[in-house]
DNA sequence: AACGGTTCGGAATACGCTTTCCCAAATCGT
DNA sequence: ACGATTTGGGAAAGCGTATTCCGAACCGTT
């Protein structure tokens, strides 16, 4: 008379205890194979019937009953963004490694929903919360996001940013201001002179450290980059598209274009084609992080990578203190077509 | 006398009724609003209180208590693929406006470890699980995964596929052989003859899809593709590299390459350009999928556009019983510079 | 053969929450 | 204005696990 297949419930811990005619508490104790022992006639028992039965343990009673979890929540801006998903893959595959499982949401670059995400991912009581994206210095979000992020801690929780040392918690530290003055002093051994860089905004704490970077570096063998040679814009592929174009009518007076992230160095490769200029032969192009489309971009884009999967994998590592603290992640300059040496 | 801030627990629902001076059940039914109200001097009492200690419910507890959970479980093959990630971006973004968190692993391409991760995944009680990736027919741990799944359903829960129709689940359905072909004639009506194609293994489902639609369209028009001209390898950017080599020996035989996916076809024009060919030049270069970076590689490739995003966001919408099931997903070829016309 | 000590299964309790169930209080009908 | 009905707070019973505590069976001494 029953329907054939009504969803039925998933077997639980009882339902093996009985199955294997023994208690609930022996049951636990064969399955997860912790501190006592459980003699063989019962526990050889407890392991069939489980595996007849098709057990699984439900992880979110295991979660109350001991009252911490195995998962590590991830915030990023934009999933579909290489940077970031080269990251949450090096964090998943780590998490992995040690037994975790991660649950993970976008932020969409908005202070205020990322607020929200950090309550919302709260509620599931992870062990680690990885933030990564650039923040925004002075947001009117930034008070109670730290807020937040203090009361996760204080329970237990571990916290960690990734690149934005903006907020006092542990951070996968990369060193833009160094890379990106490296780089500078790479390209002027190549010979270019007159630079123009585009960039997000200077309360950007990526952009304005690279931006800043690069200045030191050309600083360092005397060259000048102005502020009116550098386009400001949002740090996405269309910005950098726009930011090109800002360059474009006085496109003669440069012979290099740093862009301060790789999509942003695209999307004004872009924008340079579109306008008739051929990037790497009238104008070299320099970006930052070697996400893996630029080197089939044409010319391949010289740029400063980021070991980004590595990073992701460091960040949790932190977290879990497994990682050596201070070790700030290595960057290195890759030069391609995009900037050959220069007469 | 107690150390300044070892990690206090966070705050119960015990602790803000008490802190309310109500009883527990008032202050659940005040935060969750539902079916039974609470009269107004209690139930601001309790929103006050929970304000006050930071109140944020433990969603493990509550998933038992309920019986059932707010997640979703992805499974993708590579995260760092964009292919996947834009899928998943759109997973993300989809269950976020209906409250569900998810959770992502990646299967690494790997069924076992698939079998290992679903089996893993089942643990947290999803409402829901997708699937996407190549599945490959035939696989020693099909019969295994099938049965996960099922008892997964039997039990409730819902399960989604992505593009590959190749277990009895739902599916969200890519008609790979129909966009193939509509690409074939478009190639052939741009003037294109003499084909090659770079394809991943025949028991790959997508893969075969599209190779037998794109000679489908080809054959409508008198043309041939035989095996000869078909190079077999991994379903990657390196494997895409690796099949253009085989064909290049021959390459002066063929006016256009086909790669069934884009990452594969950028790989393909990364070889021939180490070899001294001029994608889009000396022979056109077409794929599929139209990821993002396609359009910024240079000859901007030709392809058949998948909405990725929409895909992921459909996949769940699928699961949730909200989207139409059969209507299937539009693809449209977009030509690109990679095809100019020919002759 | 008797005794203290160890081992280990089972009953019971706890975890944080939702949801019945009970019953006093409030509301309504006439 | 009084009984019938609805309303809504509180106690308590779960949800599926882990774990403490108890006591019976077992061990090695002497």
């Amino acid at each position: 008379m029953t329907s054939p297949d009504l969803p039925a419930n998933p077997p639980t811990l009882h339902d093996v205890a009985r199955e294997a005619g023994v208690s609930l508490a022996t049951a636990s104790r064969s399955l997860n194979g912790s501190a006592r022992t459980v003699r063989e006639p019962y526990r050889e028992k407890v392991l069939a019937a489980a595996a007849r039965l098709g057990y699984t343990p439900n992880l979110s009673a295991q979660a109350v009953a001991k009252g911490s979890t195995m998962t590590v929540a991830l915030l990023v801006a934009d999933i579909a963004d290489p940077y970031f998903s080269s990251i949450a893959a090096g964090v998943i595959r780590a998490a992995d490694d040690v037994g975790l499982v991660v649950t993970m949401a976008a932020t969409e670059r908005d202070t205020r929903r990322e607020l929200e995400l950090v309550r919302a991912m709260r509620g599931q009581r992870p062990r680690v919360l990885i933030l990564a994206g650039s923040r925004v210095e002075g947001d009117e979000n930034e008070l109670a996001l730290r807020a937040e992020l203090e009361a996760f801690q204080s329970t237990g929780g571990r916290v960690t940013l990734i690149s934005q040392n903006t907020l006092p918690f542990e951070t996968v530290l990369l060193d833009n201001f160094e890379g990106a003055r490296a780089l500078a002093a790479s390209l002027v051994e190549l010979g270019y002179r007159r630079f123009a860089a585009i960039s997000g905004v200077a309360s950007l704490r990526t952009a304005r450290d690279r931006l800043t970077g690069f200045r030191a570096g050309l600083a360092d063998h005397g060259i000048d980059l102005s502020d009116d040679d550098v386009a400001v814009t949002a740090f996405t592929r269309d910005g950098g598209y726009a930011g090109a174009e800002q360059l474009i009518p006085r496109i003669t007076d440069f012979d290099l274009v740093f862009a301060v992230n790789d999509v942003m160095a695209v999307g004004a490769m872009s924008a340079l084609r579109d306008a008739g200029i051929a990037p790497g032969v009238e104008v070299g192009v320099a970006g930052y992080d070697d996400i893996p489309t630029v080197r089939d971009v044409t010319p391949a884009l010289t740029t400063v990578r980021i070991p980004l999967e590595e990073v992701g994998a460091r960040a949790l590592a932190l977290a879990m203190g497994t990682g050596e603290q201070s070790a700030p992640i290595a960057t290195e300059v890759i030069l391609r077509a995009s900037t050959p040496r220069r007469g």
